[in-house]
RNA sequence: GGCCCCGUGGUCAAGCGGUUAAGACAUCGCCCUUUCACGGCGGAGACAUGGGUUCGAUUCCCGUCGGGGUCACCA
């Protein structure tokens, strides 16, 4: 009885790995691509860091011609949520980061080294499995989950290392013909690692982003095949990522303590190891510390916040590549319209400690970003946005010609209007455009010259002499001055300033009554081009239900 | 607790042995302006701490403190 015999035992029907070596050859990459992968388990959720993630490693796949996959890590049922894949996928979609292969649907998926979701990839485990077997390389291990724990305990109270190593590992010394017989008895079991490494020796490794690192050997005989049949994370990490051929594995720094067990895995295989980039977490503020982004705790550490929101997906992108690479902002200045595309993100520059979350630095991208868009790119963008999140704004931007002629305002030129960081806010900055919202609105909160009497002097004498739709800028606001004049206020702003005493107010309280008076603010884009949008009946109509 | 990573203004961060210690967001002031949003100019504001090494440390080493990660048949 050998090695041979109890591998053959345990997964009689595993082909050898020789077939799968074959099946998933090498990629045909030019040099220098870059392969790599997101792979979440199917919770459906996706959060603002694995975000970041897929960012990331999709940019690196995209500048150098290289493949960012989709993998499905559901080797946990406990974890699975019903549609959990569906959710991630659309939840990528949203942010223009869709893969370039792996799953496209609960059930589909596009690409050449699949399956792609790790519950339909168990033979192949099992296959890899029974070669560390064959070599006495791993074994099985009958310890129950109450010996397991007992043992624990004892470890905890002994103050030395838990876990299941040199003299705790208990059947890590069955021999082969113990193996069998337990087996052939019915005793459950699960595959183990036989670790070789000691934990008084280190290694040495060089991860992308954090640098060199050095660490103790691994020394536990890790579960690689669980009782159900599937294997850990480790393993199928391993197995993956080989016969995916991913040159970088690019994953949240909570895996970097994992990277001696990760290494000798390879080892142990005979693969070849990929690149590791470990990235530092998205940190929250809370109160005086520092604490990752919380699923539970914070509403923006969901991806699906930013959309609900109305934040633009591009602009959470760039905000994420800021975060990723500095020198991203000053490259962004001196190339505005340049494409995602053409900035070379490095991830050598990715920072090691991790940022905190700044929900005014994304707004303020997403303010600029906004601004360059189209009138025709906010009115789709928005529009997209209220049909699930805003019924009112959606009513709004049903007449498309009227809003597009709104959203145009202060937009196109050189100096774009910034005012709106996220669809949400929009409502309320168009509403006073619609006369139906508006006249409804009594509320008028004039500024300087309040007296109702002398407001209404003021929108008299425009209308009757001074209101003419067909002006131009020019004329139009000189006639605001010959009226601000003909009733005894300044018609400069700088002549009021140097004799303030001689005017009761200047031309501007005297646009400002207007401008209450037609817009309900004291705060507005340009009040002449929202005059030429409203059109001559609709101001009329706003002024004569002050005058009366 | 063991192991590992990290510590430059309020925030994100350049800098990597000699710098007046960049820049962005936020904040304050001024200018521009018929209001606002912009834009322009300027102000305030930082190398956690104690020891070394060195002619010289924000930069290198050690300790302390602080923050984070990880120690599963979860990923």
């Amino acid at each position: 009885m050998n090695y041979k015999d109890l591998a053959d035992l345990i997964f009689p029907n595993a082909k050898p790995i020789l077939y799968y070596e074959e099946k998933y050859p090498e990629r045909k990459l030019e040099e220098g691509a870059i392969v790599t992968r997101f792979a979440p388990s199917p919770t459906g959720f996706v959060h603002l860091g694995s975000l970041y993630q897929v960012v990331i490693a999709r940019k690196m796949a995209k500048q150098t011609n290289g493949v960012f996959f989709l993998r499905v890590e559901d080797t946990d049922q406990k974890r699975e949520v019903e549609n959990g894949v569906t959710g991630i996928i659309n939840s990528l979609k949203d942010f223009g980061l869709t893969p370039d292969e792996g799953m496209t649907s609960e059930i589909e998926e596009i690409g050449d080294y699949g399956p792609y979701k790790q519950s339909l990839r168990k033979d192949i485990y099992q296959a890899y499995a029974k070669y560390l077997i064959e070599q006495g390389k791993a074994y099985p291990c009958f310890c129950s989950t109450e010996e397991l724990d007992e043992m624990r305990q004892k470890q905890e109270n002994a103050k030395i290392r838990p876990g299941y190593y040199g003299v705790w590992a208990h059947c890590r010394n069955l021999t082969v013909e113990e193996a069998i017989e337990k087996i052939k008895v019915g005793e459950p079991y699960i595959i183990r690692l036989k670790s070789p490494g000691r934990e008084d020796k280190k290694i040495r490794h060089h991860d992308i982003i954090k640098g060199n690192v050095e660490f103790p050997e691994n020394d536990q005989d890790i579960v690689i095949i669980k009782a159900d049949g599937l294997p850990t994370y480790h393993f199928a990490h391993a197995v993956d990522d080989h016969l995916m051929h991913t040159t970088h594995v690019i994953r949240g720094d909570e895996w970097l303590s994992s990277i001696p067990l990760h290494l000798q895995l390879f080892q142990m295989l005979g693969f070849k190891t990929p690149k590791y980039a470990h990235i530092s977490p998205i940190m929250k503020e809370d109160n005086g510390g520092k604490r990752k982004l919380s699923k539970r705790k914070d509403p923006e550490a969901a991806v699906s916040y930013y959309t609900e929101e109305g934040i633009p997906k591009e602009a959470v992108v760039e905000y994420l590549m800021n975060i990723a690479n500095s020198n991203f902002e000053s490259w962004r200045k001196a190339n505005p319209n340049a494409l995602l595309d053409d900035f070379d993100l490095q991830l050598n520059k990715m920072s090691v400690s991790g940022a905190l979350f700044d929900i005014i630095k994304i707004l303020d991208i997403s303010k600029n970003v906004i601004s360059k868009f189209t009138a025709e790119e906010v009115y789709n963008e928005a529009y997209n946005w209220a049909k699930t999140y805003d019924a009112e704004l959606l009513k709004l931007l049903d007449d498309k010609e009227y809003a597009l002629k709104i959203l145009g305002i202060e937009r196109g030129n050189a100096k774009p209007r910034k005012d709106i960081s996220k669809w949400s806010d929009l409502k309320n900055a168009i509403i006073y455009m619609y006369d139906e919202e508006f006249l409804n609105n009594n509320e008028l909160e004039y500024g300087k010259i309040n007296e109702h009497e002398e407001i209404k002097k003021i929108l008299k004498l425009y209308l009757q002499k001074y209101f003419d739709i067909n002006d131009e800028k020019q004329a139009w606001f000189d006639k605001i001055k010959d009226l601000s004049e003909e009733l005894g206020y300044a018609r400069e702003v700088k002549m009021f300033k140097q004799e303030p005493e001689k005017w009761p107010g200047h031309v501007g309280d005297v646009s400002t009554v207007l401008r209450v008076s037609l817009t309900g603010r004291q705060n507005t884009p340009d009040l002449y081009e929202i005059m030429q949008v409203l059109g001559k009946e609709s101001i009329e109509k706003r002024i004569r239900k002050i005058v009366k």
